[in-house]
DNA sequence: AGCGGTAAGTTACTTGCGGTAACACCAGTC
DNA sequence: GACTGGTGTTACCGCAAGTAACTTACCGCT
């Protein structure tokens, strides 16, 4: 009768019903986009407005727990493929496909995650910028440095260093893919490819066209 | 009286119009954030709201003339540095260093160019995936693409390569560059540095750490 | 059995913003 | 002097976020 010892057997009531909502609102969310209004997700769930602002507080809340659910699902597939047991080269080429296969498979809940559009109405004034970007990034980019201090061997500042390389690494996949997924310019494997040469160093290595401008 | 040759001795009354009503918005923009309301801006020119309707349609119509704005200033500083005389990994180092540079002068600038936050309430239905992500980073990725393309010997398919290259390390300055305004975790210096390090293929060169997970 | 509290649910409202319609004023021009 | 085009206004519409006040229904308690 103790509500302690059920969080493991089986979710309170109020959990259950707040998965139900958060799939609610994600089929309307996924349907409409962003801009999906509290109104119209409360009617796909079958009740009215005032309990999704019971259960998330505000529409921010709502999208933040919606966020969270789908940042860990794609989190975890990325963290398969970084995990395998591979060389170096072929897990990043792993871990940059797993994201591509995944933003291609879902397009609606990849946009709905990089421009959730949140403006909450005012941010406590205060308000660091940057703050509030699409946290997926942020999240990737700390798990990525987190690995690769893990298993490269970087010298004196590894730690610094792994984090600044996990973001930047995670950016160049982010908008790789974005501008990729709009224009469509190359197959698969091709952006995997070339994306995993410019981490290997090809930009460096390459000559200067000879009837390069101007000289 | 024929205004086609007024355009260059100068601007007609209404482009001056226009000048003025986007400075008057950067004000506000600028201080309120993107989620600054119309009245607003029109208060700070002066004036009353359907004027900035005429000249700019619709609140996506201003925030765009105001992106293109910032958005032009941004690109002729990185051009700058992309055509500096020097070699390669200067060039490379000396575009991150005034892009931080830029970001880090202007936080609220640049927090605007990229999450304006526009939700046009419906675009169109149809509405491609991304196309409406922020075009700074797409504008910056192609320039970016075409001057590899002109300087860099990259053999048979140099074409696609140098765009996927431009838009993944546009991406990756711009997530460095966001986590970096957010938490300061060291300098400029620094992070341009790692940042064109991983660029010459260090990620490629370094060891396994010895006392890697597992092993 | 009946009482009281708590959670789920409702209708009906307020507030605020994007956007528009209708009207007013003031050049110049035929 | 009426006609036109640009600048400006007030007053309104529609819609979405968020809230208040009220109504059930369930569950433990004495």
């Amino acid at each position: 009768m103790d509500i302690a010892h059920r969080t493991t057997d089986r979710q309170t009531p109020a959990e259950q019903r707040r998965r139900e909502l958060l799939e609610a609102a994600d089929r309307v969310v996924l349907r409409d986009g962003p801009q999906a209004s509290m109104n119209a997700i409360a009617a796909e769930a079958g009740i009215t407005k005032p309990i999704l602002y019971r259960h998330f507080g505000d529409k921010g809340g709502l999208y933040r727990a919606l966020a969270i659910r789908h940042t860990d699902a794609l989190l975890s597939s990325l963290r398969a493929a970084l995990d395998a047991p591979a060389d170096r080269r072929r897990r990043v080429e792993a871990t940059l496909d797993t994201y591509l296969a995944s933003i291609e498979a879902m397009p609606q809940v990849y946009r709905f995650l990089m421009h959730p559009a949140e403006e909450p109405h005012q941010t406590e004034q205060g308000f660091d910028v940057g703050r509030h970007s699409a946290p997926l990034l942020r999240r990737m980019g700390e798990e990525l440095g987190q690995v690769i201090a893990e298993r490269v061997d970087l010298g004196p500042s590894a730690e610094a260093q792994a984090r600044i390389w996990g973001h930047g690494i995670v950016g160049m996949m982010h908008a790789a893919g974005d501008w990729w997924l709009g224009e469509r310019p190359c197959s698969r494997e091709e952006l995997v490819r070339s994306l995993a040469d410019l981490l290997w160093g090809r930009l460096a290595e390459a000559d200067d066209r000879p009837d390069g401008p101007g000289f």
